[in-house]
DNA sequence: ACGATGCTTCGGCGATGGCCGAAGCGTTGC
DNA sequence: GCAACGCTTCGGCCATCGCCGAAGCATCGT
């Protein structure tokens, strides 16, 4: 068992906020640089370079090198799940302390709601969408201790190209078991949307199949047009308002 | 969505050695007292109750006033669930860095490593032992996105006076849908056990039959005789070994 | 009513740790 | 090769915050 001084370590870690937005920033699954992150943070490279260090240290981060970039991600899903259980209770606060004014909108906070990774699925008003729409449909469940796909929501899935064979892989390491999801509150939604082995493999499914793509330098994804399509029907989405 | 401040604030605040005692010692879901608290942290009241009282603030303990004692407990199972992912990630990073004898063994350690309370659910091995049985006889699956109970293991709680109603009520606020548990680390057994509703009404279960008994002060829970004879048999337990 | 107990607030001390400027390596590209 | 770039290490400044002693407020017991 760790100790609690090593327990203390790891929460302290993420507890500084020039760390904290690092990790936050790392939060979509992609790879920074230290400069980047330093930007990120609004700290010198120097200073961001120590933080870097003591993260991979503590096992947060992992980094490899690429020439003279050296590029950080989270160490793993775990560190994933870690920090949006720290999310989960700190948007579970207080609703409206101070200032009612500062959470609304935003330009590129429009693009963000809208649809954003989180570390290996998406998130935003598209995933809650999706998985309203499995959800009415019984193709799959979500409850706050885990969630599962039904036969049918296996089917539908696969025939959208998602491999759920390796979804499977990755998170039983024994065959033949049910196929779990995982919930993920989403904070500019406050609702649920699929996380975990299977919503990892969806979004790797549409990013595959051209349905959709990063925006540069944000962690906000959009739909392109044949994505549009494609999703628009499987989930009966109403794209019909925005065309953006 | 929180801001990366409160974010930061929330880390930091479990980031102090003092509190992440205070927040530790909480975890096995009893309401301790201030002075409690205290001398757990190795600190004086006075220091102790400024924590408190922002660990409150930030929505991470509550606290009830009864006399002139003021117990606090964790506000939530979420707060609880973060805990452990914190712990989780903690007990993942380094192998054996530099003592390999430490972690050994500690002469009350080992009641704590044969059974505890985990927030509201049983750890320790025989929280594990309970777990392995169930999955061997397909009555559970256990994956890292989240578990779920078979029509037999439904069956097999149900016979054993767990209410799985009230269980099925905690967890999802619609009907009808499946049974889902949720696997917990433990960090002595490094094996999965059984947390979230179900595993939370197991351990009411065996409780209220008189199964098992908390050891005063401690975490650490014992097997009754009577205990020893229906959990033994029913997980088919080889409790022959050792006499307590 | 009185002292004892539990908890809290206040004030000041001390140390931990984040921050940057300057300088030192390694890589890339001209 | 040299210059530019990215990252790291070193040194010292400064603020934050945890800590306790002392004192103040509630509650309980006699």
């Amino acid at each position: 068992m760790p100790s609690t001084a090593e327990f203390a370590e790891t929460a302290a870690l993420i507890g500084d906020p020039a760390r904290a937005n690092m990790l936050i920033a790392l939060m979509d699954g992609r790879a920074l640089t230290a400069t980047e992150l330093a930007r990120v943070a609004g700290i010198t490279p120097q200073t961001a370079s120590g933080h870097l260090a003591h993260l991979t240290e503590a096992g947060l981060l992992a980094m490899t090198r690429q020439g003279r970039h050296h590029y950080h991600r989270l160490a793993s899903a775990d560190v994933a799940r870690m920090l949006e259980s720290i999310m989960s209770v700190t948007a579970g606060r207080r609703p409206l302390p101070a200032r009612p004014a500062r959470t609304v909108t935003g330009p590129r906070d429009a693009a963000l709601r809208r649809a954003r990774t989180c570390y290996d699925h998406l998130a935003g008003q598209l995933a809650v969408a999706m998985a309203d729409r499995m959800i009415a449909r019984g193709e799959i469940e979500l409850s706050p201790d885990g969630g599962a796909l039904s036969e049918g929501g296996a089917a539908f899935l696969s025939g959208l190209g998602v491999d759920l064979e390796a979804a499977h892989a990755d998170a039983m390491r024994r065959g033949g078991g049910r196929i779990f999801c995982r919930p993920c509150l989403d904070w500019s939604e406050r609702r649920p949307h699929i996380a975990g082995a299977v919503g990892a493999a969806m979004s790797r499914a549409w990013f595959a199949h051209g349905w959709l793509r990063r925006i540069e330098g944000s962690r906000a994804v959009t739909l392109t047009r044949s994505g549009e399509m494609a999703l628009g029907t499987a989930f009966d989405l109403g794209l019909g308002e925005q065309a953006a």
